[in-house]
RNA sequence: CGGAGUGUAGCUCAGCUGGCUAGAGUAUUUGGUUAGGAGCCAAAGGGGCGGAGGUUCAAAUCCUUCUACUCCGACCA
């Protein structure tokens, strides 16, 4: 894309109502825009990751058997009062409103309800369990505070995948393949390094859930990690008898500040009981199905990776999750150099390497590299006077401090490897 | 929800013990210059001070109220 045709611009000015750094970044850099607290818009720097984050999910639902679907967002009252969860006073963060002719609606906060209800048309027989249902969607809680930029929104984007199971051995198999699959997801993402499996409290029908949290002095939990092990304890269940439980040691275990990027859950009956959620056996007895949830926060996945993997010029993006691979930028009005910088942009394009293109004009060099640095793609390529008369082209990495100039042939090497 | 603070130009802010035609930086437009880290020179356009009400000869400056945002805490996950 041409970037003279990009109708955001960095800002060189913080936004005066943030204070975290992944909502500061993002909107210095163009990729949302702030509309109210805890609500945001992405703008087409920011969609593009978006994107990128939920393609990446989705290959890992789909390989575990997860079926795409999209639930409504007006939310039936009737549902939510099967399963107790309508009523003001027990869920304190719902949007309703009213249909013309009176009925009342909610606007999604969570999604059990809405696949439980589905499936429950079309779950009979145990020859039709499993089943894994999951939609990408937009959720809203009225939180009293917002905070924290895109990690905690009052309207958010997210995945949350449930698996309808016949029994408990059934359900723990496929909730290890989804515990690899969140693995997975954040590595790819690029945070894996810093992301923990998390034990937390796991309600009625499970000792634990398991969270995923990624260290960063931004998040507001607080864990407990084995470096080793490689795992981590919520403060919410640091007691003796869960240390010991999970083979750990006190000593060993170091008191971090973590946000939640996922987290999985064993519901078991809780909702299929409610919904009268049950399938007959080979005996053609009845039994309740076996429920799990795991979600994954969009939003505040991109906003982790902002928190943990900036500096003190802009973000650095992975690879994987970058709203472009290469951001071309031409230096001042020679024509020779416009003319090398338009023709490898084209070059680049008809291979489908996602290229900004800098060709704005009458911007200085340094106008050009700051705004390269903010808004953080992986590969910057520079042309130049100076660059065509040591060669070609300077290739520098966005985490890397010195470029070098490389020929054409070299410089397509490298652009055109693949990524994975 | 409790406490504190802040809303003035697209953005970041100054002005606020009331008083000339409301300012700066930045962004934008125009002209020139420069061309490897937000460069330099000059000019222009742009707001009536979050909304409503009040006090006053006079309100961005004082009062009331509403609203939005930020921070701390509670809540949530």
């Amino acid at each position: 894309m041409l970037q003279s045709k990009l109708f955001t611009k960095t800002k060189k000015e913080s936004p005066a109502d943030e204070v975290s750094l992944n909502a500061e970044l993002l909107i210095k850099a163009g990729f949302i825009s702030k509309e109210l607290a805890g609500i945001y818009s992405y703008l087409p720097l920011g969609l593009r990751v978006i994107k990128k984050i939920e393609n990446i999910i989705r290959e890992e639902m789909d390989a575990i058997g997860g079926q795409e679907m999209k639930t409504s967002i007006l939310q039936n009252k009737e549902i939510w009062e099967k399963s107790g969860r309508w009523s003001d006073e027990l869920v304190d963060n719902w949007f309703k409103t009213k249909l013309k002719n009176g009925g009342e609606v909610g606007l999604s906060w969570t999604n059990e309800e809405a696949h439980a209800n589905i499936l429950k048309q079309y779950i009979n027989s145990y020859k039709d369990l499993p089943i894994y249902t999951y939609d990408f969607k937009d959720i809203f809680r009225n939180e009293t505070r917002s905070k924290s930029g895109i990690l905690r929104g009052r309207e958010f984007y997210w995945k949350a995948l449930y698996s309808f199971s016949k029994n408990e051995e059934e359900h723990n198999i496929f909730y290890e393949k989804a515990k690899q699959a969140y693995k997975n997801i954040f590595a790819r993402v690029g945070i894996g390094h810093l992301t923990y499996l998390t034990f937390a409290s796991g309600g009625t029908f499970a000792k634990f859930s398991h969270e995923f949290q990624t260290l960063t002095g931004a998040g507001e939990d607080t864990i407990y990690i084995d470096e080793n092990k490689n795992i981590a304890i919520n403060k919410e269940v640091y007691i003796d008898e869960v240390i010991e439980s999970l083979e750990l040691k006190r000593e060993n275990l170091i008191e971090k500040k973590a946000i939640e990027v996922g987290n999985i859950f064993s519901l078991g009956t809780k909702y299929s009981n409610p919904f009268d959620l049950k399938y007959k056996n080979e005996n053609g007895e009845d039994n309740l199905v076996i429920m799990g949830s795991y979600g994954i926060g969009l939003g505040r996945l991109m906003g982790t990776v902002v928190e943990t993997l900036s500096d003190d010029k802009g973000i650095i993006w992975p690879e994987s999750i970058a709203p472009f691979s290469v951001h071309l930028l031409s230096l001042g009005k020679d024509e020779n150099v416009i003319k090398e910088s338009s023709s490898l942009y084209e070059y680049l394009k008809s291979k489908n390497i996602e290229v900004l293109y800098d060709d704005r004009e009458d911007l200085s060099a340094g106008e050009k590299f700051a705004d390269s640095d903010l808004i953080g793609i992986p590969y910057r390529v520079v042309v130049s006077k100076r660059s065509l008369d040591f060669g070609g082209f300077e290739i520098k990495k966005r985490i890397e401090k010195e470029g070098k100039i490389i020929n054409k042939d070299e410089l397509l090497t490298i652009l055109l490897k693949p990524s994975h």
